[in-house]
DNA sequence: GGATGAACAGCTTGTTCATGG
DNA sequence: CCATGAACAAGCTGTTCATCC
């Protein structure tokens, strides 16, 4: 998807499905929960992803075949219904990886040049 | 301007006003030309600019009270016109290089920390 | 009521068109 | 022609609304 040509800095949608894979490599997540610890882990950072990126996420990557839902699930609470992920195709996953650091570490220059350039 | 507030990375406007300050301050440089080095300059990092955005970010700059237009200009060839920048409030281009600096600190933690996270 | 998802709206950016000398 | 600028269109992200158990 970094179609390489005139772009900018990698998209949020880009990162997000990063940690949504790896999120489903430790097979410990669901989307509410995966929010919560990534604004917990962001917020110094100062940035909080909201809910629909979030989906937006994992729906990208169900539709590119690299997650698929695995279930819905009731835990603890009685009307609590979450969905799990598994990837339907972990070369895919693996590959889309390579693809997202190749792009972090082109944003990382650009923004290293900039500083460089004019501080 | 950066909100500070669940905002993700810094936007290609704030990050091109920065280079446009930087060409002011060395005063030898018009739009078109400031796009043709910019492009020669990020096109190893696959970014290139285009002219719009440059524009909009010297008129975004004259609104802020940045910028001011000081002349325009007959260049060489017959048909050929060209504007010229000048600071309007030079302590306030300080001031936003101050605050653009933070902002492009931040998403590089950002983004060091993806990879960390992730790789 | 907490999680998911869709609909809608706003902002940012890219592409195309217009003007003027 | 070339630089500038505006208009228009597309894309991305945030906010709000709907549903389900």
């Amino acid at each position: 998807m970094p179609r390489g040509e005139g772009k900018f800095l990698i998209k949020q949608r880009a990162f997000l499905k990063l940690y949504m894979i790896r999120f489903v490599e430790e097979h410990k997540m669901y989307g509410m929960q995966a929010m919560d610890e990534l604004k917990a882990s962001f917020k110094p950072f100062g940035y909080e992803p909201n809910h629909s990126e979030i989906y937006r996420s994992l729906h990208e990557l169900i539709d590119d075949g690299i997650l698929m839902r695995q279930k819905k699930v009731q835990e603890g609470a009685k009307y609590k219904e979450i969905v799990i992920y598994q990837f339907a195709d972990y070369e895919k996953a693996k590959l889309y990886k390579k693809q997202v650091k190749t792009d972090l570490d082109r944003s990382m220059s650009l923004l290293r040049k900039a500083l460089e350039d004019v501080y």
